[in-house]
DNA sequence: ACAAAATGATACTTACGTGGTATCATATAT
DNA sequence: ATATATGATACCACGTAAGTATCATTTTGT
């Protein structure tokens, strides 16, 4: 999987706070995307703790967008929740397979993260928001 | 991941299978292959029930390979042991996104996917045992 | 001052897929 | 007959993602 739960709904958040422009807290987001609380809240600190948002405490706090949307990348919300983009890893994780680079399939495998990676470091969230229109909308069935 | 262990041992077995051109069994295929012996017998039963290979019961008998090398399809193999290629799939399974086509950010990750699909549709194990010279060759570190 | 409402930190549980094992039945060669 | 092979199938182990729970801390409003 190219993109987990947690980097999905990262992209939520961000997105509804960018659409907002005011503050909201993690309460109003849970309710909002359909999310649960806790793991809403897990996701916020992870985003704030990274500069992605600032939150403030309190009644009436919450979470605020700290950059514009076309400065958040795709890639740093996968990288941040996921780890490396890595879909190559030699099965054997470096014991066997040294000699990678005369593996042919490794090398084609190689190739294939590359597009990803190119593709996914091109996404910015203002993208998202604008070409996906109900991107994160939350339905009901 | 792109490829999982059961793909690549399958792989390294047929790529086996394919040099020796005689019949092996699953105890040779473990011993030279380094792969674990009830999970290679494991693998050796899908490859035959899905026509890669024939079996031969009793002593001496074994698997050896039904199609030529260059008309074994890497893809073939990851959807038999892996299912169908998606880096793709809505995180909600279904029931969210049943917008995908307007979503934006699948649309992105379909396109890697299909990519991804392409390269993978066009790797046989011909060009694997040609142009992989060490591939699955067991090493002891 | 105090209660309520928010986040911070952190540890824990649950679910699932991959990797791997074990067992018994069945066929075959000598 | 017996040993050697595969067929079928059920089970176990482990790591990661998904989700929960708890307590501490900060801030607001009265």
């Amino acid at each position: 999987m190219l993109i987990t739960r947690s980097t999905d709904y990262a992209v939520r958040a961000l997105k509804y706070l960018a659409e907002k422009d005011k503050e909201a807290s993690a309460a109003e987001l849970t309710k909002e995307l359909k999310i649960p609380w806790p793991f809403m809240r897990k996701i916020m600190q992870l985003l704030g703790k990274n500069g992605f948002v600032e939150s403030r405490k309190g009644p009436g706090g919450g979470f605020i967008l700290l950059k514009k949307p076309e400065e958040i990348l795709l890639i740093e919300l996968i990288k941040l929740f996921q780890g490396p983009v890595c879909l190559n890893q030699c099965v054997f994780k470096k014991k066997v397979c040294s000699n990678r680079s005369t593996c042919f399939l490794s090398k084609k495998l190689g190739e294939i993260e590359e597009y990803a990676y190119l593709v996914l470091s091109r996404i910015n969230l203002k993208e998202i928001i604008e070409g996906g229109r109900n991107y994160g909308e939350a339905q009901n069935n």
